[in-house]
DNA sequence: TTTATAATTTAGATATGTCTAAATTTTTAT
DNA sequence: ATAAAAATTTAGACATATCTAAATTATAAA
């Protein structure tokens, strides 16, 4: 069986789990900037998604949104497809990682799940998409990730990339070009104390590069002591 | 970029591909029953597809339905791209052959011309999918096939299948069961002359099977003789 | 606490693709 | 050539998901 949701409600779930990974409700106005429509039609939508049987959302005036269990499962499954589907382009097709996330979008609607789990055991049951975000497993558990925010990174300390997390095209391809992406190594070489950019070098090498705060909050990365304690433990 | 139709013209042009194969136009009737819609609905979906730019059908009233070269166009892309996505479904995924159909009817409105070139280098250019069906080349020109019904095969002549046409799962699940699928040996032991049904063994072996009129002639073969000339050739 | 601003909802329209029922046209048979 | 049957089209409705504009409600500021 497909995903039992129109692409649409499948969006506006996916939406709103991300806009309350927080752990708090978010409102018809974010839902509405984030999934490019009016805020009208997220009223809409939302009465929909509330009165279904069982309902997707909880949803009160002047309370907010959240996602039910049942949201929330199919918020999963979805991540989970879109995720696979992610890997196997970059992997198996030979995509370019910035060009995954367009297409995956859309596969991620019209898959089966037949497709879903022999997609899964092609890869290997893997754990992380191309940009290193976690993929829900079989039974929608997130695998954990202790990366920290390379912003958050002590100078001179040598740390494994683990994730990339950002969705424009444009920032992901130079970043891919200059060889930041999961599994590279890097070194923040100073910091910038009025803007926080960072200054680092990728893989032991010569040249340097410089990433604005907000980039550097979105990427993760793990110290080389700890990802090696990690392995061998 | 996607395939710039929506699913339902894409259906509707590949329904009118199937039926105008033989070279003559369709009917609204036809297509009504194909597509599984009312009367009235394929009405008023050959009006919009004639007067798109271009127009995908020639339609004329008391006349009948022909698809015009962009329409024909389009039909042959969704035909390539959904026997190439058959082929991945049976190749790479490993789903069963009477499986493939109902996936790759989803799959091909909703993959991009980079998803369907990256495809069919994956699986080097196939020219034919699990059943047979010849796959539209880059060009979406169609590769040949010689092959005669198995309706038609002599007696006591050892032959190779070549094509399975069939939208029956059932069906393509008992013949695949039976080892009856493109690649397999056959040869026809005797022919009821009442009701043409076969009498045939596969791949030399000793069981004996069935099989209707209507079924034989949907089943496409190649004398070994003749194989083996081709290939020498 | 009243007003101004911001957020949200309602009301009504649009586009797509479908349906049923009725009207019309075409084909076939007498 | 006309009547009966079959095929096709029109007319009007419905569901989904969106929009704009207006109305309402909530929040923040004075």
């Amino acid at each position: 069986m497909n995903s039992r949701f129109s692409r649409s409600v499948g969006d506006y779930l996916k939406a709103i789990y991300q806009l309350t990974l927080n752990g708090e409700q978010t409102s018809p106005l974010n839902l509405a900037e984030m999934m490019n429509v009016a805020p009208s039609s997220v009223t809409s939508m939302l009465k929909k998604l509330a009165n279904q049987v069982p309902p997707l959302v909880d949803y009160q005036k002047s309370y907010g949104v959240t996602l039910t269990s049942a949201g929330m499962q199919a918020a999963l499954r979805l991540t989970r497809r879109h995720r696979l589907l992610e890997e196997f382009l970059y992997r198996t097709l030979g995509y370019d990682w910035e060009d995954v996330h367009a297409e995956a979008d859309e596969l991620e609607h019209v898959i089966s799940s037949r497709f879903e789990d022999y997609l899964a055991s092609l890869l290997g049951e893997p754990e992380f998409d191309p940009h290193g975000d976690p993929i829900p497993n079989r039974d929608l558990a997130m695998p954990v990730n202790t990366a920290i925010p390379l912003s958050e990174l002590s100078e001179n300390v040598d740390a494994v990339v683990r994730r990339v997390k950002s969705s424009h095209e444009d920032l992901l391809q130079h970043l891919g070009q200059q060889g930041l992406r999961p599994g590279s190594q890097i070194r923040v070489l100073s910091r910038n104390p009025v803007d926080h950019s960072i200054q680092y070098s990728i893989n032991h090498g010569e040249i340097t590069q410089v990433l604005g705060y907000e980039v550097s909050r979105n990427i993760y990365v793990e110290e080389l002591a700890a990802a090696g304690l990690r392995l061998s433990g």
